[in-house]
DNA sequence: CACAATTCAGTTGTGCACAACTAGCTAGTA
DNA sequence: TACTAGCTAGTTGTGCACAACTGAATTGTG
């Protein structure tokens, strides 16, 4: 490691393992700055940057069950079983026990939930206010971070050979 | 919303709000797939990401003090101090308050903490190695996650006014 | 000098993320 | 039928992130 032989090579690819960690600590960074703008966006609301994710996706498919949130956010059952309880007890969905299937928990909005769905719709128009991103870029942002996540969660979860 | 209209001007706006929020999600998506390959790659040294990152500020900057580490991985104190206090129990690191000004903490690498250095050489390799990324497309993509940052941390917390 | 404002680290409380595990249910099979 | 294997949600424990606060040290100002 640390070839400091007149070469070329080899600090090419030393900066390539810098640029990685740069690019995870600026991907890391961003993650979080997006999460206090939304934050503020979403004050009003009562309501965590997740806990919107999961409020977009009922407000998308109406009921569902928990394995779908879990599968359309990325997220586990650890993450979403006290997420979704903190919803139940702000009143804004109720969860019941499927009767096909005494596994499976649905995930349904309360007629709250549902009313708070007009409110949520000025949150993107706050975002959009605060940071003022251009168009294309974001659509080249979006189609490169899908990419990486595809090639990330393939990759670092060998355990998905069916 | 959905306005059903023959106007144009209208879904465009939509579609930039829909955007917003889908390089949002794309960013804590990609951000979390890359901590999961972090902390296989990081398995082996016994630390998180964050804590690698404050080893990596410290193995480049030697002593620093708790503020300066925030200031480089924008973090505050309520993040850092349990951090740092678990890199202390583990022998990584040794906190000593400054003689200078008594308010100051300074932490600095212990013999074990340098040590690790070596080993750590091999943590961006592994990550080259499971992600196999190009390296243009990654210039591309810091650039513009460094812009993303800047521009949301200034309008996220305009309490940085100096 | 005195005293008010600021700075710095730490603590507390809430919530997310994830690993490891549990408990109940379902389905497939001997 | 009984038994096993797998699925689903939930729980526990650890660690990060951040807001709000505390307490000690320092700095600035009258």
């Amino acid at each position: 490691m640390t070839p400091r032989t007149a070469d070329d090579a080899a600090p090419a690819t030393e900066d390539l393992l810098r640029l990685e960690h740069q690019v995870c600590f600026a991907l890391h960074s961003a993650s979080r700055a997006f999460g206090g703008v939304y934050r503020e966006a979403l004050r009003d609301l009562d309501l965590t940057y997740p806990q919107y994710l999961a409020m977009l996706t009922l407000w998308e498919h109406g009921e569902l069950p928990v394995k779908r949130i879990g599968e359309l956010l990325r997220l586990d059952s650890g993450t979403l079983s006290p997420l979704l309880k903190r919803l139940e007890a702000a009143g804004l969905v109720q969860r019941t026990r499927s009767p096909q299937d005494e596994r499976s928990v649905l995930v349904r909005l309360t007629a709250a939930g549902t009313a708070l769905r007009l409110p949520a719709q000025e949150v993107p128009l706050r975002i959009a206010a605060t940071t003022g991103l251009d168009p294309a870029e974001l659509r080249v942002l979006h189609g490169m971070l899908q990419r990486l996540t595809d090639r990330l969660d393939v990759t670092g979860s060998p355990a998905n050979a069916k």
